[in-house]
DNA sequence: CGTCTATGTTGACATACATCGAACCAAGCG
DNA sequence: CGCTTGGTTCGATGTATGTCAACATAGACG
């Protein structure tokens, strides 16, 4: 009844993806952890996507205008939906700033990844 | 110095996924290397090719009998067919040994994936 | 040989996806 | 206002993909 102060997550509408999943050589992964990793891999099973996350992540701040990366050999509505499939994967998350549109690497993707493919230490 | 040559790349015909791409946060991708790393991605973006990564790449030595990891909802033909993807891919070889076929995870493919998506040194 | 078990291949089918042009919103500017 | 530039959404279209049932192949074994 009394709000104790839930300061919870601020309302995210969209799948969390950074707390996913165990490295992949640690056990077989359930249903539901191949599912989100899945999700997060086709994101980038696409040549245009790759290439638009990468000159996202290698940019300033790991930010990068629309304008600034719309150079990948496919039209401007094509770019736009490209990074829409990111953002709905969460690897990404847009912003307007006056004229034009920012997106932005989600920081925790890349750990979530780099825990996915992490090695186990015998080699 | 006794490493008079690398003992690690002896004989794939097919394409070699191992030495691919800087990491993703590097610099923006070539059209070359984004196709390269897209490919890879795209072999793992989907859940039952994720299932049966992890079941074999958690397996003792990397490697598993069809019939250990045929369990994953979907139908025989289904799974070889997954399997096969998977291998074209570059990361799985097979091998047939009596009656049983044995898949093997291929061990660069993890290091190439780890450096892909290594995080960069300082923010 | 014949047959059984373990996998792979083929054909068919429904769904998903990448792509483009055109139409549409949003912000700045005259 | 109306124009211009940046970006997204929509509708259409061709291609890729996941799936299964049916058939094929490869060893093992009697």
């Amino acid at each position: 009844m009394s709000n104790t102060q839930v300061q919870v997550l601020p309302l995210l509408e969209d799948e969390p993806v950074a707390p996913c999943c165990p490295p992949l050589t640690e056990r077989p992964f359930t249903a539901e952890e191949a599912e989100t990793a899945a999700r997060m891999f086709k994101a980038l099973g696409d040549p245009v996507r790759v290439r638009l996350f990468s000159a996202i992540a290698s940019h300033e701040r790991g930010e990068a205008c629309v304008c600034d990366i719309s150079d990948v050999g496919v039209s401007q509505p094509t770019v736009s939906h490209h990074l829409k499939k990111l953002k709905e994967a969460g690897l990404l998350t847009s912003e307007r700033r006056g004229t034009w549109v920012y997106y932005r690497v989600e920081p925790s993707v890349l750990a979530a990844m780099g825990k996915l493919i992490a090695l186990p230490a015998a080699a």
